[in-house]
DNA sequence: TCCCTCTACTAAACCGGTTTAGGTGGAGTC
DNA sequence: GACTCCACCTAAACCGGTTTAGTAGAGGGA
């Protein structure tokens, strides 16, 4: 038994494709009794329109493409891509489009990826991650015509919509919390300051500073991983006024930098208080566990889908709000030394 | 300038389109000549064979998938896939082949998956991850006649090739390095029994100590999670007699254990070894930096892309041989303990 | 010269849908 | 009774490739 075509619809149900083809894409032009009866031979036949035909004849891919620049290295402990992924299948699949991914090894490549997926005609349209400033992708889909949306914080990008959770109210509530344990000396371990997403946590930190009226306290730039995130907590140790608080840029980095104070025999949270943003599974299982921001990250891929489906059929954009994230306090964040401890660079190290 | 077809090839190179198709699947019934030119033309004019066409009268999808069946909670903190998709992909782009990707939140959805993807013809071919014992999997596929190629260790299955790279090997150095050190009570924390993965470190574990002539340690099932991981340390560290080591199946539940037993001041390595497996990025920045088991899942993709395109095609399996695991040591495992200390469980917490 | 074979190529069918132009029958109108 | 109009449906073209059947022309042998 092989796999039926519309003609065996058509041909069961009296009728002529083009019928069955008007049925299926709730077109006008067929009496209800003669819809119903294509519709319910169909079922009986256990047929679909194939995408590969429709593909053909509508000159759509009906897929849409991912593409992750990450060297894998760096990408391997990310737990923003799986989730993210979950949520745009969960809303791709119910259009009948499907995702296709590209892991390309450096940000070059992956111009190349996509105009090779917009010239082939693999995809209608795209998601773009990791946004740098200043990126020059936005202008290239522009110029390829490929319909794409980008994935993070909103920018005033004349090119194409961004959606994407809003990181200011969540590392908001981190400095407000560690203010509310009475820290005044609140570092940040930032992302890389070409990076959208690094530079709008760094500000969603020295503005929420501000607010509160304090003074910023250090602040290093870093790359969003592990080793980088480790040199810029020892670097921030070694200051000479060393700061009560650390708000990282990422789970990742504030975990690295949690063992680098742990091996200075530097007491988390108890003269030091660390936060991370992304709250992953390990977050909460580190010692001590690790107060984090949490976001929806499946339903960012849900609603990033949607719009870009949106964007590809060309349809309005339906208002998609996303809650903000939430922050998770675990113990890794304390009340702020009362007074300043011994300089903990000079703590014995317990290793 | 609308994407040029096969005609307007043929129409520049004053050839008929049979020809051109001929030039570019090179097959013989071309003068050497005729060819060049073809294809020189196509050069020019910029023109590849559009996948979609290609797929719909080739009767292939030239599309591969891949479902990852854990709730995305699970999947987070996964270092596998990003790698291994990278490898995969490297592969299939050489062949014009695509990646679909699909996360489903249960085991189960992902048999309507593949269901789908076979009955939609997205796919000619898809991998099975995450193996369990007595799965139906590879017998479903079997039935859709959908070619598959397992990802993981090898198991005589009658149905589809397994790629993977031999779990034993790394296993096996990570308990020889232990018992070099002068361990003789080396625990396991394991992967579920149903799970292939898990089973074969678990044995492993097993034969590596009977080999060495010491008696298996306790083993505790786990779920590969950070949470259970955890779980699993504090029983064997209840024991009345525990173990002086621990050989987990992942590095993400090494990590969490590692957070138990510093949570109750138990020395890493001073009281208890660790070794973790996979050897993630955030492995060698906890405190003590994790020895964990290394192995190539960028050149495992490759292999396992290799080998599913020549079962679509048809073709004989070329061997692929991938390196064996290596075990990468750092300050998680020491010397065992000269005399038993005080009892682990009566150590004085630090937090 | 005729026939045969082989090479190099073309025309047309085909993959399985969508879409468009056109056709038929019945109701409505004068 | 002829004319228009509309609702419903069909036939055929089309998407852009691959594949098959068939043809023209060169070369070889009797």
């Amino acid at each position: 038994m092989t796999r039926h075509t519309i003609n065996d619809v058509a041909r069961a149900a009296g009728v002529s494709k083009g019928a069955v083809s008007l049925a299926f894409n709730n077109r006008p032009g067929l009496s209800p009794d003669t819809r119903e009866r294509i519709l319910a031979t169909a079922r009986e036949l256990g047929w679909t329109p194939s995408p590969r035909a429709r593909a053909l004849s509508v000159s759509r891919a009906l897929a849409v493409g991912l593409v992750v620049a990450r060297p894998p290295e760096t990408l391997r402990s990310d737990p923003f891509f799986p989730s993210f992924i979950a949520g745009v299948e969960s809303e791709l699949s119910q259009h009948g489009y499907a995702l296709l991914l590209q892991v390309v090894p450096e940000h070059d490549a992956e111009h190349q990826s996509y105009r090779r997926l917009s010239h082939e005609g693999r995809v209608d349209g795209v998601f773009v991650t990791d946004l740098y400033v200043d990126d020059a992708r936005p202008a290239l889909l522009a110029e390829l015509g490929l319909p794409a949306v980008i994935v993070g914080p909103a920018l005033s990008e004349p090119f194409w919509p961004a959606v994407g959770v809003d990181d200011a109210p969540g590392i908001a509530a981190a400095v407000e919390h560690l203010v509310g344990l009475g820290h005044s000396r609140i570092a940040h371990v930032a992302g890389p300051r070409e990076m959208v997403h690094g530079r709008s946590r760094r500000e969603a930190w020295s503005t929420a500073l501000h607010r509160t009226g304090l003074p910023e306290g250090p602040c290093i730039d870093s790359d969003f991983s592990a080793e980088a995130g480790a040199a810029a907590t020892r670097e921030l140790l070694d200051l000479a006024d060393p700061p009560t608080a650390i708000v990282y840029a990422n789970d990742l980095m504030a975990i690295a930098g949690l063992a680098v104070a742990t091996s200075r025999g530097i007491d988390v949270p108890g003269r030091l208080s660390i936060t991370g943003y992304e709250d992953t599974e390990l977050g909460a299982h580190v010692q001590p566990p690790l107060t984090s921001v949490c976001s929806d990250v499946i339903g960012w891929g849900r609603a990033a889908a949607r719009r870009l489906l949106e964007l590809i059929d060309q349809r309005p954009a339906t208002d998609v709000s996303l809650p903000p994230p939430t922050l998770v306090v675990r113990a890794s964040s304390g009340p702020a030394p009362v007074h300043r401890a011994t300089h903990p660079t000079t703590g014995t190290p317990d290793t």
